[in-house]
RNA sequence: ACACGAUUCUGGAUAAUCGCCCCUACGGGAGGAAAGUCCGAACUCCUCUUGAUAUUAUGUCAAGAACACGGGUAGUGGAUAACAUCCAUCCAUGCGGUCGCGAGAUCGUAUGCGGGACAGUGCCACAGAGACAAUACUACUCUGAAUCCUCGUGAUUCAGGGGAAAGGUGAAAAGAGUGUGGAGGUAUUGAUAGGUUCAGCAUAUGCGCCGUAUCAAUGCUACCACACUACAUCUGUCGCAAGACAGUAUGGCGGUAAACCCUACCUGGAGAAAGAACAGCGUUUCCCCAUUUCGGGAUUCGAAAAGUUAGUUCGUGUAUGAUCCUGCUAGUAAUAGUAGGACAAGAUAAAUGAUUAUCACCCGGCGCAAGCUGGGAACAAAAUUCGGCUUAUAGGAAUCGUGUGAAA
RNA sequence: UCGGGGAUCGUCUAAUGGUAGGACUACAGGUUCUGGUCCUGUGUAUCGGGGUUCGAGUCCCUGUCCCCGAG
């Protein structure tokens, strides 16, 4: 399980991602990436070297609770995996969003997707 | 033995590696429904009433929720902190078996929002004469009057009565029902006698037609008698009660209250985003300072943007607990009392995960077997706590019931 | 964690407990040289399950889905 240094958590910091960041789009999984400019929003003391991951299953894609809540575990593994590797490249807000295919994937594809999704975001070291 | 149904219980185990949350540490870490949010309670604040107290125009403490409006519950008795829940029981209804000519009785099982229709109001479409102390339309019948002619106790019309055994409508028809008999009525059928005006066929007459009379059979039936069955009331016995049983007793004015309503009982309101502490934010107006962009004659002016905004701790996981486990006692039971033992998740973009191995379970294939091999494993995840209800649910276990087959 | 409201033809919307109506759309026919307009006709629905009632879109219970609100 990822810990809690490399969570996105706020719901400013959600915004900013959602208002600023470009989409990548994988096969199973989605992207939104934003590189962080901390001049821009002075006051919330981000800095360059910050990783921020979140994770996003919608409702309207899978209705169960148990799978959605599944599905960001099976996420957040990946994640954690790349992150101890250093596989990832800092100073990026980063979430992951579903799509009504992930929720049949086994975690192996998530995986495999979540990196080409970091390479074609060139965020894969 | 198999299949189906009902009820109750269960809801894979162990280990390794890499992680997450709580915790000083040791250690601990999803469910029977954690779900739906359909009810109830704890807890907190608010409102109102009464009393006490301090002081002063309000605060504190205690007890409570009247009146009104609204909402809820509904056989009886019990359990509970409380409930629309649970237990026991009564009654009614459905289904099946047995008994009875029949109304019905009885046994088993299932279901039931199961008070009141002599307090009042409403509704009962269409159809039907009439839908609730009703109606008089038609058939039938009596009286009177008028008109007509073939002048007869004829026909027609009108008025006023009588008449509920006929009409055939409807879910329901004026209101207990069943059986037997009586004396009638009525319908149908048959036989005999009679008629031949009218339709038809052959045509001396017969078939047929008419339905006048008698007889017989069958069906329905207001009324009367007897017997029986159910219901209500009364009296007696039994039961805490709802009610049950008995009687040469008495009686007979539809349905609907999950229509308004009446009766009895319960209920003050809002909810953890409750609420407490720290911080003192946001909104509106004015002033000041700094940043970015744009414009312009411009150390300045104007415009725009951005910077702040669901913060932190407690409440919140408890051993002074409506807690869990085991035993005993009381009780038909729900449950209560008592003795001993246990301490069992606590997150907040929200932990309880991922991968692998072995065993156990189910299905398929190969095999005499041992075994080998491939696949499967439901419904669904705490969010202040607890008691219920409802809904979802693979596989397994136990008990009971039904059906089929086999054996005795 | 809570509180409200709703579901009727393909779409929008009516219906004191008594035949589910209307508009647009669709289809067919007519009018026209053809299309449109116009006229006529036809088809299609009460969210699922159970109950009360002679009878349920409506009343009661229960589930499913959708929408809105909350210092």
């Amino acid at each position: 399980m990822l810990s809690q240094t490399f969570r996105l958590k706020r719901m400013k910091d959600f915004e900013i991602l959602f208002k600023e960041g470009r989409f990548v789009a994988g096969r199973i999984v989605n992207a939104k990436i934003w590189k962080i400019e901390p001049e821009k929003y002075p006051k919330r003391g981000y800095q360059d070297t910050d990783l921020k991951v979140g994770f996003v299953a919608s409702v309207k894609h899978e209705k169960r609770a148990v799978a959605r809540n599944r599905v960001k575990r099976q996420m957040r593994e990946s994640v954690r995996l790349l992150v101890k590797d250093n596989k990832i490249k800092k100073g990026n807000f980063i979430a992951f969003l579903s799509t009504p295919a992930v929720f049949s994937a086994t975690t192996a594809e998530i995986s495999q997707d979540i990196e080409l999704v970091l390479k074609k975001a060139r965020l894969y070291i």
